[in-house]
DNA sequence: GCCAACGTTGGC
DNA sequence: GCCAACGTTGGC
């Protein structure tokens, strides 16, 4: 099992979207970076991720599971571009912000942190299981 | 809305 | 294969 994070602006798709999507899930489509479409290529079925907003909130918000392996992107016609499907397992009780994020020296070496521009990155164990306790779960 | 950081593209 | 130009992302 390995935990990643997803960058969504709440503008374009939001948590509140995707937990009404259920066990359905959504196709996370439009990553058009090669680092972001790598790891949902390595994503297993059953992997979680964190679902992060970004510029408004800017905040992990909820917990969600792959659900689909790595298919081509629906959304173009470019061969070079996959996508995972996800869906909502859980909100925070509450949510994790970024300033909070970069507050905790744990937290420091987060891609989140370190790559800001990675809009779909690995998390590893450790800040898995820490923020999951700063968001009260 | 600005701009720094970064990734991609394309000419050479 | 290098690198300048350009486009995009995302924090502020």
């Amino acid at each position: 099992m390995q935990y990643w994070l997803f960058k969504s602006e709440p503008d374009t798709w939001s948590w509140d979207q995707q937990v009404a999507k259920g066990e359905e899930g959504e196709e996370w489509h439009g990553v058009r970076n090669y680092q972001a479409r790598n790891n949902m290529r390595a994503m297993k079925i059953g992997d979680r991720g964190f679902f992060y907003h970004s510029n408004i909130g800017k905040a992990v918000v909820g917990v969600v599971e792959v659900c689909a392996l790595s298919h081509p992107d629906s959304t173009t016609d470019d061969p070079r571009w996959d996508c995972v499907d996800i869906k909502a397992v859980e909100p925070l009780k509450r949510p994790v912000t970024l300033d909070e994020i970069k507050a905790d020296p744990r937290l420091a070496e987060m891609v989140l942190v370190k790559n800001s521009r990675l809009s779909v990155q690995p998390v590893t164990e450790a800040e898995w299981k820490l923020i999951r306790e700063l968001g009260g779960l």
